[in-house]
DNA sequence: TTAAGTGCAAAAGCTTTGCGGGTAG
DNA sequence: CTACCCGCAAAGCTTTTGCACTTAA
């Protein structure tokens, strides 16, 4: 993510926290530099481990906790996975994924004509629609060399 | 799920088992059945809960690894979930989700117009797309109703 | 007969929680 | 000063693995 990018999303951090009262902390920045600087959607563990290898000490439950909140705050959101650990994404605007079947990999895509889907209407569930995101689920370039190797 | 579409799929995996030299278990079939019945998308640990109910005793151990296998072979798919635990979906065909982006429930959801969604081109990034999903992200009902009463 | 599948139990991986002490506002 | 937040350590889920035994084909 561009500099720009990120310095604005964390002047959000600060209004958002301001407006509801909450505290501010160094360790709160650091999680949320630690989301926007990853390439992919990194678990909370992998957060941890990010912020370790800078030197920067948080404990492992004040990565969950604070993943969490930024998630609760929209400053983050959570990537939907067919893994067993719950995945933070640094974008928060409409985007798209492909779902590898074969191994599990969540990667980013972007396309005009997917962004510009209608929202449906959902009322009669009783559900209000915020965004949406398409899966594209299929077969990565890796798992199909593999498979022709055989 | 009706009678009928069960006893179809448990005809498939007769026939996927018999393709592939797989042993057709009654754990298999127990399994398989466990996740048709399920009007959710259950976790391997539910699904086990589910044949414990039924007196029917398979390993922990066998249902994740079955579950897997059941995916792999197409004769269940895993749904893409914000949680910290696989969860499974017995429908296979085109259909939708609604992420509840409060209490991380995924409930399925169907619209023509969404299913008739063209399949955008992948292949500049090697991606060979066989199916696609919707998620309409945003706040159920119950979580609605639960922060008006604040 | 035999390759594949299962159960068990242990280990590994992921997440939450309670509580005492620390700190931003 | 005082909520709110953090670190720690323990507990609680979720998943995988190695191995000996069983079973479908």
């Amino acid at each position: 993510m561009e500099r720009r990018a990120k310095d604005e999303r964390i002047r959000q951090l600060q209004q958002v926290c301001r407006e509801r009262g909450l505290a501010l902390t160094a360790q709160r920045r650091a999680i949320l530099r630690a989301v926007l600087d990853a390439q992919d959607h990194p678990t909370a563990d992998r957060v941890h481990a990010t912020l370790a290898r800078r030197h920067v000490r948080v404990s492992r439950a004040t990565v969950y906790r604070t993943l969490e909140s930024l998630a609760r705050l929209g400053l983050v959101s959570k990537a939907c996975h067919p893994g067993s650990a719950v995945r933070y994404d640094r974008r928060i605007d409409r985007h798209h994924h492909l779902v590898c079947l074969r191994c599990d990999r969540v990667m980013d895509f972007s396309d005009e004509r997917l962004d510009a889907l209608p929202v449906p209407d959902t009322r009669r569930v009783g559900f209000v629609v915020e965004d949406l995101r398409v899966q594209l689920r299929g077969i990565c370039r890796e798992c199909r060399e593999q498979e022709d190797e055989k």
